[in-house]
DNA sequence: TTAGGGTTAG
């Protein structure tokens, strides 16, 4: 008999066996410690195939041992699992838990639940290691109403006590967007574990409470007993990222090197994100070209945020080496990849990725992609072009497409294409008041000033109002946040105090207030008064304050930047002599010595 | 022999 190499070994093993031992339990954990060693889902196959000719196979208990190391491996081989599980006569709870977790690692958690219900069905006994493989099935789908119920078979079973089920009840419950019951779940713990904290940090985090996160980061800190781990850190990352807390993501960043070694590749991708949303995109630059391995997702991090600070022609360099490095783009990519050539103005470029997105990687543009391409065209001034595109389009056009449109034919003036946009726009979006301010604006522009002032009665009519704005900046590593006429918090009179010298100071500069965006129907005077207020401007007057001369100041806002603050802050960089950067709903603009870096093209 | 927490767009 000819011996493959695998055979010969496991001759080898068997006659090496420790009499003292069972030798067929020997065999069986030879024949599995083979098949773990396997490098590939096409040895792992051959392996199997041949003990199985050897009869080696057929016991429940090691067939759940193949279904561990064949599905819970990376190779992706869940089908071969399930034709291993479908073998089985009587599965029991190991192999069912097995099988479970892997369809939840395979992410098709719908075939995880499915399972368990067929487990049921089948009278066989789910344990304490069942549940937090399907709960955190019910976290991927979201699936709340499900989650309840296994939470109701948890209870009856017993198992509310068990630390993983209970750290796998938070997580389900935060992921459903039920903060309150993780919360409710943490609080009557007796025993805590880093897990759990982590747990009940990522929930806020993924429901985008970023303070409270970084409270309750705080409070594990306060109680002294837990070390923040890679995970615990990743959701503080992220929530100095969306706050645009520079100074505490540093320190995160700082935490990581001194307590982990050797970052993985999610870590340094929230790394490159936190910096380059927080202003600070040379250095994730820096930590993007020293990773040892890029996945798509740092590619990803990376080309957004290329985009967003209108480096569009390096954000296509970068998107290159992901293909050369034979990574596949998605959709999500594509998303940067296009609004990276949409916010540097990148025409051609743009227009060929679209089609290659579609032709040669075959993936459907999503309303996202349209948005982009819309957006591209119409601030170029294709403004045809771009209605010709919406008309295109396979799905039904929505707000955020038309208001693109609207926005490009106030800087490229077209009232045909304006009413359009205009119309659709309060037929889809009825109560956002920007939309009827953008189009009284166009007329005005066209000296239409009967259906100018038609716009303002309607909105006036409607009693819509703006959503309201806000700014946060962050002085020592505190952040503040100042709303829009903000006049409640106690550092507010040493802020309008600044405000009114900086405005004096302006005045020299030959700067007059541009109130065509002020929507209350009150006169010039109190318009300005509004203006004065904006929450951008009350944040940049308390970092003058409180931060040493010539220091750079970094502002994130919900809302995008109105034509005023932005002129504004170009004088106010130049007066002060500071670097201002402000982070807007789109983009980042990088104010200097009077300029900025979007050359007013935003 | 099995179980928990983390990353990209909008």
């Amino acid at each position: 008999m000819i011996r493959t190499p695998i055979l010969q070994q496991t001759h080898l093993l068997m006659a090496q066996e420790d009499p003292l031992q069972n030798p067929d339990l020997l065999r069986q954990q030879e024949c599995l410690s083979l098949l773990q060693r396997c490098k590939s889902i096409e040895e792992f196959k051959q392996t199997h195939a041949q003990f199985f000719k050897l009869g080696l196979d057929g016991d429940p208990r090691r067939s759940g041992s193949l279904i561990a190391t064949c599905a819970l491996s990376n190779w992706g081989s869940m089908d071969y699992a399930c034709s291993i599980f479908g073998r089985i006569e009587e599965p029991g709870t190991f192999e069912f838990n097995t099988i479970i977790r892997g369809h939840v690692k395979d992410t098709d958690s719908q075939a995880a639940l499915i399972l368990y219900g067929k487990m049921l069905e089948r009278g066989v006994e789910p344990d304490n290691f069942t549940y937090p493989s399907l709960l955190k099935a019910c976290a991927h789908l979201s699936a709340l109403e499900e989650g309840f119920q296994i939470h109701g078979h948890v209870f009856k079973l017993g198992f509310e006590s068990d630390l993983f089920v209970q750290n796998s009840l938070i997580n389900m419950y935060g992921k459903c967007g039920q903060v309150k019951h993780s919360s409710r779940v943490f609080e009557k713990m007796d025993e805590i574990s880093v897990a759990s904290w982590s747990a009940l940090i990522a929930s806020h985090a993924s429901l985008g409470l970023w303070s409270g996160c970084l409270r309750l980061f705080g409070d594990m800190n306060s109680e002294g007993c837990w070390r923040a781990n890679v995970s615990t850190l990743v959701s503080v990352l992220s929530s100095c990222t969306h706050l645009g807390a520079l100074d505490l993501g540093r320190c995160t960043h700082g935490s990581l090197l001194r307590n982990i070694s050797g970052l993985n590749v999610i870590v340094e991708t929230s790394l490159i994100d936190m910096y380059v949303k927080c202003g600070s995109l040379e250095k994730g630059l820096a930590i993007f070209h020293k990773m040892p391995k890029k996945n798509q997702f740092a590619y990803s991090a990376m080309i957004s945020g290329l985009a967003i600070h209108g480096r569009g022609k390096e954000a296509l360099d970068v998107f290159s080496d992901m293909l050369e490095e034979g990574l596949k783009p998605d959709a999500v990519i594509y998303v940067g990849v296009l609004s990276a050539c949409s916010h540097a103005g990148l025409v051609s470029e743009g227009r060929q990725c679209f089609t290659r997105m579609r032709l040669k990687h075959h993936i459907e543009p999503t309303i996202l992609h349209y948005g982009c391409m819309i957006d591209l065209l119409g601030r170029a001034g294709l403004l045809n072009e771009a209605y010709e595109l919406i008309k295109s389009m396979s799905m039904e056009p929505n707000d955020v497409v038309w208001r693109c449109l609207l926005s490009a034919c106030k800087v490229h003036p077209n009232l045909e294409l304006a009413e359009i946009a205009g119309g659709k726009l309060f037929q889809l979006d009825p109560h956002n008041a920007g939309d009827y301010v953008l189009l009284s604006n166009i007329y005005a522009q066209a000296y239409q000033w009967e259906d100018m002032a038609r716009m303002r009665k309607d909105l006036a009519r409607r009693g819509l109002i703006q959503m309201p704005g806000f700014s946060t900046v962050e002085v020592k590593r505190k952040v503040h946040k100042f709303v829009s006429q903000d006049k409640l918090r106690p550092e507010c009179d040493a802020v309008y105090e600044m405000i009114h010298q900086m405005e004096w100071q302006l005045r020299f500069e030959g700067y007059i207030p541009d109130t065509s965006q002020v929507l209350l129907d009150v006169n010039e005077e109190e318009k300005q008064q509004r203006l004065s207020g904006h929450s951008q401007k009350l944040a940049i007057a308390f970092a003058l304050i409180h931060t040493s001369k010539g220091s750079t100041i970094r502002i994130v806002k919900n809302l995008r930047m109105c034509s005023d603050c932005h002129k504004y802050t170009k004088l106010i960089s130049k007066i002060f002599e500071r670097k201002i950067f402000v982070r807007d709903r789109n983009r980042f603009h990088h104010f200097q010595d009077g300029t900025c870096s979007c050359r007013d093209y935003w």
